[in-house]
DNA sequence: GCCATGCGGACAGAATCTGTCCGCAATGTC
DNA sequence: GACATTGCGGACAGATTCTGTCCGCATGGC
């Protein structure tokens, strides 16, 4: 927000906007030109360039002449080249997304929406807010069932990694077990989710409904993947 | 909510950060709310507000109830950061966009989904990315009806410009009919769906499937838009 | 009038921020 | 290999800020 005019913030929130601002320009800076632009020493620079990374921005740094910062590629989000097609799927993508069980999925979904949004160029944007402000997304099932994000977020890593996944889970009958699994995909079934995994100390394959299922972690152990049943996760899971 | 590990920042710049992400909704947000996300009193978020402000900021503020703050229209924003929850979202948003009953979805919402997952760090990259190879949506109701995104985005076009449209249109007995309606809401309910119109000729309220309806094409001429029966679209395309 | 909301002053204790000084590590040049 | 330039980060002390609390006021809808 490069904040053109006035120094008037002597405080790091909106330096470190000013900071972000400046690494934008995706040319290498060196700590005491930032230091010099932004009247503080070096030292508080390297304090706030730390800051920028804690809060998840990925700023390169060199050593030697030529050295200094820059935001890693991947960071300094370029205008979005999207085309109306690809803005419908991201709107209704989105907006629908919200009516899926997930913990907080309203917000969470609108924020990234807006996220994006930002980078899209005007038209597009237009089209985009057309969607969200002309559509719902009607929930036909009763209440959401907490799905939390952060377990889908473990779900999903312990499939990539191949690694050993524990949690508590309430079957059907109410009965709570521990269980010890191989988990090798997620199916999103109408309001439903499931996990596909292999049941290690029941040796055989289970399904896992994803509202059930408690304090899922990483148990450690990698795996070998095995062949999914009838090579078709979501076939297998219909049929429990 | 969100991820826990955001609790590290304690102090104002990453506070502040978030709180611009939250008002990047565009969503009225109390203070009491915004304190109760942020985690400190109302107090300091009036403080926060006031620093966002000071920074150039449109911070809008309405008193009484229904009152609370928004980001004015217009305020450009910093390049904010993508979250893991927010990856989460756009992930599942997208991927499950692939199940909605829209022509081409597939593809563009996964061109859609490569082109915002170049622009993220690598570590919310990783995210995204196992859960699209470690997912899979699934409608197990009917084949997928034809609704095309040009559709899709004259229906919500007109809606926002409150302007007239026409189209083709198959009821159930299978009569065809031209029409000339003034839209004014999409539903999206279960795997079906449907505008929401004034239909001028009938004079009267009428529900359209988007599958029955054939080249909408704007008609011209602008409308004043009527007040929704019950005041909730959904509710009114859910009794037909 | 009543309620929910925003606004902002005052204050004190806790937390932080900054500059300074230092030695180390990495990278490119001579 | 020496040197220069740049980034990294610990330690410290004093200055600054930040936060929660408490308060009364203003505003807008019912």
């Amino acid at each position: 927000m490069s904040t053109p005019e006035e120094l008037e913030l002597a405080d790091p929130t909106g330096r470190v906007l000013r900071l972000l601002s400046l690494l934008q320009t995706h040319r290498r800076w060196s700590s005491d030109e930032l230091a010099d632009e932004l009247r503080v020493t070096a030292r508080t620079v390297r304090r706030d360039i730390d800051r920028l990374r804690t809060l998840g921005y990925d700023v390169d740094a060199l050593s030697g002449p030529e050295g200094g910062y820059r935001l890693a590629a991947g960071s300094h989000l370029p205008p979005l080249m999207i085309d109306n097609d690809e803005a419908v799927a991201i709107a209704v993508g989105l907006w629908s997304a919200t009516a899926t069980p997930l913990e907080g999925i309203e917000e969470t979904a609108l924020r990234a929406l807006a996220k994006i949004e930002a980078l899209l160029p005007d038209h597009v944007r237009r089209r985009t807010q057309a969607i969200t402000t002309n559509m719902s997304a009607h929930r036909w099932y009763g209440e959401k069932v907490a799905i939390n994000m952060e377990s889908i977020a473990v779900l999903t890593d312990t499939c990539r990694d191949s690694e050993q996944l524990r949690f508590d889970y309430v079957d059907k009958e109410g009965a709570a077990t521990r269980r010890l699994v191989e988990p090798h995909h997620l199916v999103a079934m109408d309001e439903r989710w499931y996990l596909l995994a292999w049941d290690v100390r029941r040796d055989d394959w289970r399904t896992f409904r994803l509202d059930r299922l408690k304090e899922p972690r990483r148990a450690g152990a990698r795996f070998e993947r095995r062949p999914i049943p009838q090579d078709d996760p979501a076939a297998f899971v219909a049929e429990n």
